[in-house]
Formats: structure tokens, C-alpha cells, sequence
DNA sequence: TTTTAGCACTCACGTTATCCAAGTGCTAAG
DNA sequence: CTTAGCACTTGGATAACGTGAGTGCTAAAA
């Protein structure tokens, strides 16, 4: 009960908690005393610490570990913000992409902190189709499409002597060869077979291997979006500028992202402090959730703030943005599916 | 010559600057208190101003224009920077934004600050093209091209029931209708005349619409990149953390980014504190240049750091870099135009 | 055995005092 | 017109001090 409350104080005031207010606080009425003998033991099981030798104690990593465990129950979605994610999921949405990215931006207005999220994905993608577009004398779109219908473009030049037969001879190459394939193989093929045997058909083949590795590895990455970056100015209790930069850097680094967020397994799951696997993280927290669209994958939601979040706020209002989003691909699909 | 030096000894060193130094520091020997009578008069002057009754001199905007307008001479680039420059464009770029992008992040890199790039463009441009590529079952790319060579794509869904016939008869009803008539027309019309029209073919055309309305904004944004984002974490005096918000949101709003930089008339032009128009960049300068690119138009390239940057540098990097953009321009174009 | 009152002790933090270096304006002499 | 001299101002760095919130420990009470 004693380490409950002092989360529950610290994470909403930010000072440390001392004895005294705390043992006004509680339900039970003892002494300051009393609950100072308790707090030397919550101590020396290393769930709480002291900033200095005389003053309050906060929790420690191992703290808002048990806290998260075993006391916190998440907080009733209020239904004002029901109302905003409902209002705000509600748009007309041509896209999954275009509902991922608001979403991200809805949770981190929500919040004040900085929300991730990623496109459901029913497996890693293969490559199920590559078309070169004309568009007027010189100009070409690169069109690539995976089998989860993700659709990666890229518009460029062609050098003067390159004919459309050509360029339609290494389409016909690549749609023979490496349609099917996962795209990490065709990736892979890039840098092995297919440079020879294009070739054949194109004496500098430089350009074109150069945009259709550029489509590629774009396709290739985790449909990934950011929102409230700013947010992180807010509460980076850091003015040191350097720790922003990296942060930022990071945030930019879709792989490094996506291995931080790794693929949570729990429906809602939290990561504090050093728990992370990143060490310019190791002052925040992180909490990830997935959600399921049916047979369409599953995609995964994420909310960076510091330490001391408010964790029943936040871990109730994740579990409810979830499950809200999930419904609304769920109708997606059920509309354009068909 | 006590102008131009308290500016070149602020600038490097941003410390207010006294008489001592100063007279220690002149061609001429002449004593500490001439120099304060001299500074005295260009404090009347409005040219210099102190921070408190008893500190050292710092040059204000008037003094920072005097200084541009009259005394400074651009520093000729050092060999080291021009080829990094010359190196990083060396690159095989198969699209002129790439080039574009890649410039401000030189610019960027060369100077610690932010710099921000527009591609070149002849006139307010038109729409050329319009047309709607079937990708899968469900799934349509609506590409939109520009008399300036700019492509513009967007993928989405179309609800089930519309047939290929439907989209064909609608493509052909924008090509007719607006091809070749400047962008803005374009958006207006899609506002008044289209609507009704496209109802001709579909029940629900807010699907299409839509779409439309995206890749058509989509063009007729400026070319607009922004390099070294990061850098205002460096220089932002302020830890305030509003105004640095406020900034980040400015620069992405390409619009009043665009307005800011305005067209500049001369080749290096610069604008110091609150001559800039925008009352968020009131504590930073700005330095703009234009690029000729032969008969391909114009384009802009702008730096933009705190007030006490050192101009001298500044002004002459900037100049080079605008002619060598330039000639990799018009590189460009001559492989590519033939 | 658990709880509590009492008390000496610690430490961060805000305030105040003090000193110092760098600078200024002004006056009178060169 | 230039310069030496001097009294005066000011921000910033450093130390001294008091205060308040908190602690651990001991001994008595429950």
C-alpha cells in the first residue's frame, strides 16, 4: 500500500515523497514513524531510493516495476477521451497508412508524450509486382507492390538512349524472376544476381538499380509513424542538448525503432527505464501494445514518456486506443474488402 | 573600423565587447578612451547598444545592416568546404529533389545551422496530366503531373461497386476539363464546377475527391526541404521550450516557411532579427540566395541562424554554394534534356 | 512485538553578503 | 582631438547562513 502511494505521488507530483504526507495520505492512520520503519524496508528490497541522505524517497526501476506488476489497476477511460479517439478515428480514410499516422497523433495529443505506431502486417512481405510508368519524355515512375499491399513509388529520370523496350525487358526480368519472393531475398539478389543480368539489356544499369533498391528497401521498411515528437521537449528533464539530439536521431532510425519496440507479446506491456534495450532510453519508459485486425495481421501501438508517468492513466488509455483502433481497420477492411 | 571590429569580435566570441580590447585590437594605437568616445557616438547612433549601463558594446540590427550593407567583405570559401560541397553532389542523382534535399543538409552540415532549399521553378506551374492506375483488386494510384516536370502519387482504396469504366470516364472528364490551367484554377474548380460534374459518373465522389484534392495541394506545395533541423537545439539561446516549439512547427509549414523567405531580389541577400517578417524568427538572421538555372527557372537557398552569426563566412558560403548548385544543375539537365 | 513520540542530524535550496573584473562616463591636462 | 586618471556601475562567482522537509535511532507506550 506504502509503495503504491508513493507512485501514485511521485509520478503525479514529481518531488519526493516523504513519511509525513504519506501518512496522512493513507487509508490506514498510523504514524510518520511508522511508516518511515516501513519505508526502510521497501528500501532495502530496492523498490524505492533516496535522492539524497535526508530526503524523500522515490521508486526505483525495480519500483515501478512491482507497481506495474502486481498494484497498479489501469484507470476507466474517461469518456471524454473516448470521444476524441472515436471523433478522431471517425474521418473518411482511404488508406490504412492515413489511419496509423493519425493515430499516432491522437495518442500523443492525448498524452503529452510521444506516441509510435506501426501498420498491421500479416507476415514479411514478398515483392508481387514491379512496373516501370512512363510519364513524358524522360520521366518514369518506379511502381512497386507487396503482397500486403503496400505500394512504394518513386518517380526519375532516364538517361537519353534507354528505350521503352528496354525498360520493359528488365520489368519482364524482375516480374519473372522475383515476383513471390520475400523481399530481404530480393534484396539480396540485388546485390548478387540481378546486376549481371540486367545487362543484358541496359548497358549502364546503375540508374535503374539504383531506384528499384530504393523502392525496395523503402518497401521494405516497417510502415512506421511518429507523432508529438515535439513532446519530448516537455518533458526531457535534460537541457542537455546533446541527449535531445541523439533521441531525435533515434526516433528517425526506423530499424532502431522497430527493435526497441520489438514485437510485445502481452496485449499491453510496459518497459521502464533501463529495461529498455536502447541506452539512450534508459531514463523513459515505454509502453507497447498490439492490436489484432483479424486475418489482417496485427500492428503494434507505443507511448514514450519519462519514468515517472502516470501509469494507470496511461496504461488504461493505451489498452483503450487499441481496442478502438482495432475495430476501426476491422470496419476498414470489411468495407473495401468485400 | 571600431563597427566592423566589435561586430567580428562579437560574433566569434559573444561576449559584449569594451573599449580595452577593442583599442588593443585596432590598426591604429590609439587609447582605450578615444575608443569609448568613438563608441559613444555609435551608441547615438543607434549602431551598437549595451546589455547593462556598465558592460561592453553589442551591435544591434541597425548596426548588424550597417556592417552587411557596408563594411563586410565575404570571406572566399576555403578549399576544404568547397569540396565538400563538390563531393556531395558528386552523386548520381536520378531526380533534381534529390539534389534539392541533399543541399540543405550540406548547407546544414557546413555551417551548424539550418538551411532550408526550394527547387527551381519557372512560373506558377500547370496541370499537365491525370491519371489513375489500377494496382490490385481494390487498390489505385492517382499520379498528377505538372508542366514543371513534378510528379505527385497517392495510393488508396476505392469502394467496392465502382468499375474501371467509372474512374476512366472521370480521368478523362479532369484531363478535358483542366489540363493545362495553373494549379490554383485547378483547386478552385474542384471547389465549384467539379463536384456536380463528377456526380455524372459517381454516386459517392467524395472517395475521388479527395484523393484528387491531396495530390493536387501535394503539387502545388513549394519544393520545400529543410537540413539540420537539430542545429536549433545548438543555437537557440533560449531553453525556452515554447519558442522552440513554435519554431519546429513554423518550419514545417511550408507555406509561411515560403513566405518568409519571399523571393529574393538580389543574389545574397540578408535579412537580421526582426526584419524578418515573422515575429517567431525575430531573434534569428537569415540568409537567402537564388540559383539561375538556365532556362529551368529559379530557385532559393536560405540559412538561418542566431543574429550574432558570423556574417563574413556565412555570406560567402552561401554565395558559393549557390553557383555551384546552380552549375550541378544545369549538369543535370543537360544529360537528362538532350 | 508493534507503534509512536522525541530528538539530533543531514541536505538541498533560496537568500544575502561580499568581492572582483571588466567596463563606462566624465574631467582636466597634453 | 587625444589621453590619463578616477569614481562609479554591474553581472557573476563564491561563500555564509537560515530554513524546511526529511531521515534514522532510541526509548517508551500499546
Amino acid at each position: 500500500m506504502i509503495l503504491k502511494a508513493i507512485v501514485r505521488d511521485y509520478t503525479s507530483s514529481g518531488v519526493p515523497v516523504g513519511s509525513k504526507a504519506l501518512a496522512a495520505q493513507l487509508p490506514l492512520h498510523v504514524s510518520s514513524a511508522t511508516v518511515r520503519n516501513e519505508m526502510a524496508t521497501l528500501e532495502d528490497l530496492g523498490l524505492i531510493a533516496k535522492t539524497h541522505s535526508s530526503s524523500g524517497r522515490i521508486p526505483s526501476v525495480k519500483g515501478y516495476r512491482y507497481y506495474v506488476d502486481h498494484l497498479v489497476q489501469p484507470d476507466p477511460i474517461k469518456p471524454n477521451d473516448i470521444d476524441i479517439i472515436k471523433s478522431s478515428l471517425d474521418g473518411q480514410f482511404l488508406k490504412i497508412d492515413e489511419i496509423i499516422e493519425t493515430s499516432a497523433r491522437i495518442l500523443s495529443n492525448l498524452t503529452s508524450y510521444t506516441a509510435f505506431t506501426l501498420k498491421p502486417e500479416l507476415k514479411e512481405s514478398r515483392l508481387s509486382g514491379f512496373r516501370l510508368v512512363p510519364l513524358g519524355k524522360r520521366q518514369v515512375m518506379a511502381v512497386l507492390v507487396t503482397d500486403n499491399g503496400d505500394v512504394e513509388s518513386q518517380t526519375f529520370n532516364i538517361a537519353p538512349g534507354i528505350t521503352g523496350d528496354q525498360l520493359e525487358a528488365v520489368v519482364r526480368l524482375i516480374n519473372d524472376q522475383l515476383v513471390g519472393k520475400p523481399l530481404k531475398d530480393v534484396l539480396q539478389a540485388l546485390e548478387t544476381d540481378i546486376p549481371m543480368q540486367v545487362t543484358q539489356y541496359l548497358q549502364k544499369p546503375e540508374g535503374f538499380l539504383k531506384i528499384f533498391g530504393d523502392v525496395l528497401t523503402q518497401a521494405a521498411k516497417e510502415r512506421f509513424y511518429v507523432g508529438g515528437r515535439l513532446n519530448l521537449l516537455n518533458f526531457s528533464d535534460a537541457n542537455d542538448v546533446d541527449e535531445l539530439k541523439s533521441l531525435y536521431t533515434l526516433m528517425d532510425r526506423t530499424d532502431d525503432m522497430a527493435s526497441v519496440l520489438g514485437q510485445p507479446t502481452d496485449h499491453v506491456q510496459v518497459k521502464i527505464g533501463s529495461e529498455i534495450t536502447n541506452d539512450i532510453l534508459k531514463d523513459y519508459s515505454l509502453i507497447t501494445a498490439t492490436y489484432e485486425v483479424g486475418d489482417h495481421g496485427k500492428g503494434v501501438i507505443a507511448l514514450l514518456g519519462p519514468t515517472r508517468m502516470p501509469y494507470s492513466r496511461m496504461i488504461g488509455l493505451v489498452g483503450a486506443f487499441r481496442q478502438e483502433l482495432a475495430q476501426r481497420l476491422i470496419d476498414y477492411y470489411r468495407y473495401f474488402d468485400q
